[in-house]
DNA sequence: TCGGCCAGTGAAACCGATTACACTAGTCTA
DNA sequence: TAGACTAGTGTAATCGGTTTCACTGGCCGA
């Protein structure tokens, strides 16, 4: 006997409040074994006996026991929770990544938190989430935000971020390639139209997809000899207003008309398309309309339009993929992905 | 001296791989005071000295100290994370909610955890949730899912049900009033057309949103005294391909051509529009249509969409804002917030 | 001057898991 | 048959906080 003035009445469960859960030592007692071979059983079941482990498993099924993720992740350190970092949820773009990416987060036993933030150049989204909490982190980054990738990278652990410009140490990396699908798209164009009536209306000046779409552009309109390239090519916003009104402006008051248009995205050209209706300037008769995205507004205007397809739901899946794999060993190389767009030639062109 | 044999030399950190997070201990060492002390100047402020406060919170400063929220939520049981449940983030009617909800749930010093799960009946979002670890639920449950809902009834947490039919003992719920502004759009119609020449081109069979929207129609035209109202309810899915493949079949072999189509959604109406144009129908001259959601989409075509305005943004954030309020005092009566629609009239019909 | 009270603080128990280490009993080898 | 090894299990330390309780010293009124 260890100790004689020690007996107490077996130590009983705390009544938390009115917690009706049951916690590891419940199941140990109802099995008649130690919590050590409980937890044995969940995370290590070949160093417990078959007769044992199934008797575990049988008390852990009568009392529905979940291991409380507190005290797990506390020793473990690990959550299973990945932070997920978009500009916005709003539109159909990020939605198709974030559908893809929690699919697949699921499929490898993850759950995903999301975080929002709109502004360039603020790190609000990542200072918000419960970072101590994060296995990883996936941050789309299209616009220039040193503050957001400098506090990615002060949470050392481990991160995706796509579309990012920025390198950062022992970071995955997505990018899209836009210049591809872009050339093809602009080719595609000046091929039925002639280069010095083809103009660009883009998104924000500051976003990178936007300066290579607009990049891509200017570069076969050179390799085609046009001239007067930069006044042909505006940038605004990724909204169909913008492109609405970049449209009714210039089909007015322009005097070398455009014959076809390389919008920035697809709600820009969905906006160039209803000015065009507007005033009577048949599409693709007498404009040429190609967007880029490959987004469900493309697919629903008439006449459907040409546009150049983002594979939003690869790009989703890849970087769970990469966040997950660098979580499983820190140590490999940090990978850099560049996904593709192609050229979906429809009605508008 | 309490001990003769056990001075150890100060216990130090031990070295967790290589994380150089510190820890309260750390604080208190460099402030002078016990961990007691650096817990109530983040939770109890009012209980501490002025000046011992101080001392603490720029040892804080100095070690980028964040508290473990393993350890924290241990014993607090709480972790400030709300899981979301939506059938999916594909379109942007989820999006729109999301992103209303995230901001919302970012204000009240929460984040979100985001699960969808299309299939009806299944529960699988809620069982892949980290439940234990979640302050609330939300989920938004259009169709009859009698294991989602129960099994976030076995969740014991703070839930808020949007849209869902079944009542939940102890739930807040949110409903769309989709018959104000279906009433309203029928209404509309028949004002301008012959009730007879009426369509209602609906969403999926067991939507909660459809069957309101079905029936508002039906009531309408039979308020006017509308004959085989049921030969012109079709139903289908939320797709631009469905109201595409109904109105081709529909404009093209129906004796009773359609003047009106009240669509069940935004998408459906597009794909009605669009074929309407292809089959060289004149929208509004000869057939008039209104769409349901008051999405981009809708803004988006041309001519532009007549709609039903629902606030997806105002049920992301009350969605919140009730959960957060049940999780403050979970003693409050649940409520049922009923959330309008309005009609928004626009150039197609 | 004494007792009571209060503000401020620390020591230590506690939350519920995981896991290093110790131990037992059986099997195998020499 | 002793010794080494192994499979199976339990004890107790540990993770990093929060919170109860006990304690100290200063101030107050009687």
């Amino acid at each position: 006997m260890r100790s004689v003035y020690n007996t107490p009445v077996k130590k009983k469960r705390r009544s938390t409040r009115f917690s009706t859960a049951s916690v590891i030592s419940d199941v140990a007692d109802r099995a008649g074994v130690s919590t050590a071979t409980v937890s044995r059983v969940i995370n290590s079941p070949e160093l417990v006996a078959d007769a044992t482990a199934e008797r575990v498993r049988r008390a852990m099924d009568e009392l529905d026991y979940r291991p409380n993720l507190f005290a797990k992740g506390l020793i473990t350190r690990s959550t299973g929770v990945l932070g997920v970092i978009l500009p916005d949820f709003h539109g159909e773009f990020y939605g198709a990544l974030l559908q893809a990416a929690d699919a697949e987060a699921r499929r490898a036993g993850y759950n995903l938190i999301v975080a929002s933030d709109a502004r360039p150049d603020s790190a609000d989204a990542a200072q918000s989430l419960p970072v101590h909490f994060l296995d990883g982190v996936i941050a789309f980054v299209p616009f220039p935000n040193d503050a957001l990738v400098r506090s990615i990278g002060d949470l050392s652990i481990s991160a995706v971020l796509i579309d990012a410009q920025q390198e950062l140490e022992g970071t995955d990396r997505i990018s899209i390639d836009n210049t591809s699908g872009a050339t093809a798209a602009v080719r595609h164009l000046v091929e039925r139209t002639d280069a010095d009536d083809c103009f660009h209306v883009g998104g924000p000046e500051t976003n990178y997809d936007s300066i290579d779409r607009a990049e891509a552009f200017r570069a076969v309109l050179r390799e085609r000899g046009a001239s007067g390239i930069d006044d042909r090519v505006a940038s605004g916003e990724f909204s169909i207003d913008w492109g609405y009104r970049w449209a009714l402006d210039t089909l007015t008051t322009r005097t070398g008309r455009p014959t076809a248009v390389f919008a920035g995205n697809d709600d820009i050209a969905v906006g160039v398309l209803n000015a065009a209706r507007q005033l009577g300037v048949a599409c693709p008769d007498r404009l040429r309309i190609v967007g880029f995205d490959g987004s469900r507004v493309s697919a629903a205007s008439s006449p459907k339009l040409s546009t150049v397809q983002v594979p939003l739901a690869e790009i989703g899946t890849k970087a769970v993929q990469m966040c997950v794999r660098h979580i499983a060993d820190p140590t490999i190389n940090p990978s850099h992905a560049v996904v593709p767009t192609r050229l979906a030639v429809h009605d508008s062109s």
